[in-house]
DNA sequence: ACCTGAACACCGTTCAAGT
DNA sequence: ACCTGAACACCGTTCAAGT
């Protein structure tokens, strides 16, 4: 067989990545498999691994651009007043979490094997996420110190983070987006709220 | 071979449960799989079948297990100041977390295949953490209505979840216990004051 | 140089056959 | 009635062999 060179390189691995996305944004990661995607995109096997490493490698780069998407989301937010800020955010997030569900699952569920070193690039995808609350902690409180303002984000964003987790981990009929949306907003506004007015955040 | 009756089958099923639980807290879930277990009790593969239906099933009771442990943990607060023992909820939560980490994380990070419907003896265990929660709430709170007590129960847990998860899911030298349990108190603490002070929790 | 496809090791699950 | 162990379907990954 051997189709020589019909697509380069480039388009192959490009060619995987849309075909593996595409199964997980429909199916589930758990539904990610070597052989349904070189049956998708008209390859075998054995084609994947010249252009990924292994299913590690292949998802990183899924969830590498889920990451984008949610920072460049997160980016879009209006520089407001600080705390209205950090709520849009929050609403922000919840948004692309439910509406893109499985891949956002994937970013936070699928488990590198033992072995596997997260690259720096990687961890720079993660993070970047997180730095844009952090950057409105920031403007929220300018006196703080940088390691209160961190433990601050780190709270609050982990607390908006398992609220989404979850809600939409449960059944539609248990949970609905209006309630889920609320929450957010009790938790961001009440949580500021006591924040702002403790001494947390100064010396 | 056939060892006939060696042990009576309540017997068998709970060398499986308890081969199965020590694998997990060993090496984490995703290292549990039948050829182990049945080496480990000395029996083979097929003699699990006769006990557990399958892997979500003897999955779901060793959870059940962890959920008993959890909520007898919970139960043991003592009943102080709601606001005080709300914190030492969370602060038990997370001690719990990260002593029994790899169980812990089963409970929420294993997927159950498609198909399986959750018991309902099952689901009581998921919904009595909670409750000794909700609970709290309805001490500090007695005029709130049941919907708002139940939303900022789940809002505040949610965030106590999500901190411990991200936190706990990092590498050691990224995150330690004592900053977690700080940012779990400034959640807390923040959160309780705001709420309090607001009139989400009255009319 | 690119790609195949068969093989390998390893899964969960089943079930005819033994005692 | 209890238990085996071989088989089945299905994984991710590798690599000698073809073009």
């Amino acid at each position: 067989m051997a189709r020589r060179s019909e697509h380069s390189l480039e388009k192959i691995k490009a060619m995987v990545l849309n075909a593996a996305e595409t199964i997980v944004i429909e199916e589930g990661f758990l539904s990610l498999k070597t052989r349904k995607i070189a049956m998708e995109i008209g390859y075998t096997v054995g084609s994947i691994y010249m252009v990924f490493a292994n299913m590690a490698d292949l998802i990183m780069h899924i969830n590498a651009r889920t990451l984008d998407t949610i920072a460049a989301q997160l980016e879009q937010v209006q520089d407001g007043a600080a705390d209205q800020c950090i709520e849009a955010l929050a609403q922000t997030y919840l948004s692309y979490a439910s509406q893109n569900f499985n891949r956002w699952r994937m970013v936070f569920e699928y488990r590198f094997p033992q072995n596997t070193d997260i690259p720096a690039w990687y961890q720079q995808k993660l993070d970047a996420v997180f730095e844009r609350v952090e950057a409105s902690f920031a403007q929220l409180a300018p006196e703080c110190t940088e390691y209160r303002r961190k433990q601050a984000a780190q709270a609050l964003w982990g607390g908006v983070h398992g609220i989404c987790m979850l809600s939409l981990a449960e059944k539609p009929d248990r949970s609905n987006i209006n309630d889920v949306a609320e929450s957010l907003t009790l938790l961001v506004r009440n949580f500021l709220r006591g924040w702002i007015a403790s001494s947390s955040n100064r010396y």
